[in-house]
RNA sequence: GCCCACGUAGCUCAGUCGGUGGAGCACUUCCUUGGUAAGGAAGAGGUCACCGGUUCAAAUCCGGUCGUGGGCUCCA
């Protein structure tokens, strides 16, 4: 038999003459150290520590605290979560339990549900498992034999992803009596899970089919060592403080009131106030790009939207009212109206492309758990446009719209992610149509050389998008931006225009928003800035304040002069101290104070502390104007 | 819509075994005029989300409705 050489990156070697594990081998070019090697991978496909070699080989180890050591860690945590549950409950039948961002899942079937104190029992079992250090034991199987395994133990849900699988050597994996199926690899042995948590249960749908029954999903997390589990728990705890729904409130930017309606937001003034900076901010950058500005009605008629395509695909979603007999429905989208301004007059290729901009507010029936704060609701604004244009204008179009949304993230300091959605199940159009249109979008985003992931199935019904996704505070990813093609509704409305040839042609449409919905906007924007918004967006950008009421006249006088310079100013004249009064400025986060006491008053000039930064001393008010204009114009984050 | 949990003063939260509800902050009044993260005192504030049931008696137990939270499904 020939020789087995191992080798590292490194150029590290050692020479076997019979197979042996990855393990064995890691030891001896090692020297007998694999403390934080939970696996490895061999010519670049990850495998066991207990995985044998039969050929030479480039190993190249996996650690605990590499992204691919976190997430088998994890996943090997699930299985001992499973293991623990059938051990307290034997009732219960396995559904998946794989590993996720930052953690683990598995779904159980079981007649009762979880409670808190069985949550408890099930991590004290747990850390039982992980104190016995069993192994996890690979083993390869039949098909025939994985039925009969799963079978015997009536695991209905096993057996169903068996039988889906078309090859026929399946991986088990066992740790102690507890079997699974499982494509691995694992860590080597149950002691090696240096600390975890379970976080959470909830429901979920066995293989995310509403039409299933289901599921009980126990969420937990797993990490390489305890500091960094309790790093992570820190992590979750900051995030809640940034929380948009709780900074809402503490600010007094929004709420909601189950008088008016779930999803229904209420504006306070400062809220109010920072959305319609947004919004000034937003009309002005479409008219330099050549927008126009339009505006159409809340309520069109019944049979308009089931011209539209809306009324068969999108019904559920829709509010419908009857005036005087006839039916109406309330606009779930702004496209109908624009494209009524479209038909006003016979358009000629020369007008093209025409690019109708309105801040559109729109109602959607969403269903009653997916409401979430600002970030999910039921009546909101979009900065919505529609740009009709030739077929020949669709790709500088598009290419113009990805900058466009990158110039206003980048005002706001956003990362984004980038997604296209191809054709839903649900849809309308010819094939040909999509064809083209699904080409159009990954072709834009390769020219600006942009990187993109691929959604499946998750377009609109009239057409594919590009999805701009941001993150909220607790990581998740919420849809933004959207650019969305169009063949079908211009064709559906006898769109047309005469082109060079004097014939009539049908206009290309697309649907796009730039920040997307105001709401779900200031939602994340609310938690990107932790509420402690730069100057220019602030709702209140200066508070004067006295150090005594001999004072409020010149504090009163320094207002009056800020709002003459545009400046959202408060005044606080109460008769506190003026460390309390700093105190109540600091938790509105407002960005300046400016306080006054006899030496100001007598000079004509203010003491300034500035948000982050702490007392920045005395100043003439000409110099401080000077300052905070200079950050106001500059959009400074 | 589905699963689980929760709903007590404007806010954050106590409230034991079923026996007519408390604290801190905020609010009002008074005192205090103090130079960079909470000065002091008094007062007011509640149909314990709502509706129904069990009970001599319900914030507490049960059912329903509304709302909220964490997820699933679905979407900006």
């Amino acid at each position: 038999m020939a020789k087995i050489v191992v080798s590292l990156a490194d150029g590290r070697q050692a020479e076997f003459n019979s197979p042996v594990t990855t393990g064995e081998a890691l030891k001896s070019l090692l020297n007998g150290k694999l403390k934080n090697i939970i696996a490895v991978k061999v010519n670049g496909e990850a495998v066991d520590l207990s995985h044998t070699l039969t050929r030479t080989a480039e190993l190249d180890p996996i650690t605990a605290d590499s992204a691919a050591g976190q997430k088998m860690l994890r996943h090997s945590t699930a299985h001992i979560m499973a293991q623990a549950v059938q051990e307290l409950y034997p009732e219960t039948r396995l559904g998946i339990g794989p590993a996720i961002e930052n953690g683990f899942y598995y779904d159980f079937d079981r007649p009762q549900s979880f409670s808190d104190t069985e949550m408890e029992k099930i991590e004290q079992r747990m850390a039982q498992i992980i104190k016995q250090d069993l192994p996890f034991r690979k083993s390869v199987i039949s098909k025939a034999e994985a039925i009969q395994t799963f079978s015997e133990k009536s695991e209905a849900y096993k057996l169903e992803l068996i039988n889906e699988l078309d090859d026929n050597r399946l991986n088990l994996y066992q740790q102690g009596d507890f079997i699974d199926l499982c494509r691995g690899p694992h860590i080597p042995s149950t002691g090696k899970v240096p600390a975890f948590k379970l976080l959470s249960v909830a429901g979920a749908y066995w293989r995310g089919n509403e039409n299933n029954k289901m599921l009980q999903r126990i969420y937990g997390t797993a990490h390489s060592s305890a500091a960094r589990l309790k790093q992570y728990l820190n992590q979750l705890a900051e995030a809640k403080k940034r929380d948009h729904r709780k900074l809402g409130q503490e600010l007094d930017l929004f709420s909601f009131s189950p008088e008016a309606g779930a999803g229904l937001v209420i504006y306070h003034p400062k809220g109010a106030i920072l959305r319609g900076i947004i919004e000034d901010f937003e009309k002005r950058e479409h008219l330099k790009r050549g927008y126009q500005p339009v505006i159409g009605p809340l309520l069109l008629k019944l049979d308009l939207w089931k011209k539209s395509g809306h009324y068969d695909n999108y019904r559920e979603n829709m509010y419908f009212t009857e005036i005087e007999g006839q039916q109406y429905g309330i606009k779930p989208m702004n496209c109908l109206a624009h494209m009524l301004v479209y038909k006003s007059r016979l358009r000629s290729y020369r007008d093209l492309p025409l690019r109708y901009f309105e801040l559109g507010t729109v109602y959607r029936h969403e269903k009653s758990g997916v409401l979430h704060g600002l970030l999910r609701v039921r009546g909101f604004t979009q900065d919505d446009a529609h740009i009709l244009c030739t077929p020949e204008q669709l790709n500088d179009e598009i290419i113009g719209i990805i900058d466009f949304v990158q110039q206003v993230m980048d005002t706001f300091g956003f990362s984004y992610t980038l997604e296209i959605s191809t054709r839903p199940e649900k849809s309308i159009g010819s094939d040909e149509d999509w064809e083209r249109a699904t080409e159009a979008l990954p072709h834009a985003l390769e020219h600006r050389g942009l990187p993109y992931t691929i959604n499946q199935g998750d377009g609109a019904f009239y057409g594919p998008k590009i999805d701009v996704k941001l993150k909220d505070a607790i990581g998740r990813w919420w849809q933004c931006a959207t650019i969305q093609c169009d063949f079908t509704l211009p064709e559906r409305f006898d769109l047309c225009y005469i082109g060079k040839d004097g014939q009539r042609h049908t206009p290309v449409m697309l649907h796009r928003v730039i920040l997307g919905a105001m709401e779900r906007f200031l939602g994340v924007l609310i938690e990107h800035y932790a509420g402690a918004f730069p100057v220019w967006l602030a709702p209140v950008q200066v508070r004067v304040m006295s150090i005594t009421n001999e004072q409020d006249d010149y504090v009163l006088s320094l207002a009056e002069k800020l709002i003459e310079h545009d400046i959202r100013v408060e005044t606080d004249t109460s008769p506190e101290k003026i460390g309390f009064k700093i105190k109540e400025a600091r938790l509105q986060k407002i960005p300046y104070m400016l306080i006054v006491g006899a030496k100001e008053k007598a000079a004509g000039s203010v003491a300034v502390r500035k948000r982050g930064a702490g007392d920045l001393g005395g100043m003439e008010f000409d110099e401080f104007i000077q300052q905070i204009d200079h950050e106001i114009n500059q959009k400074i984050h």
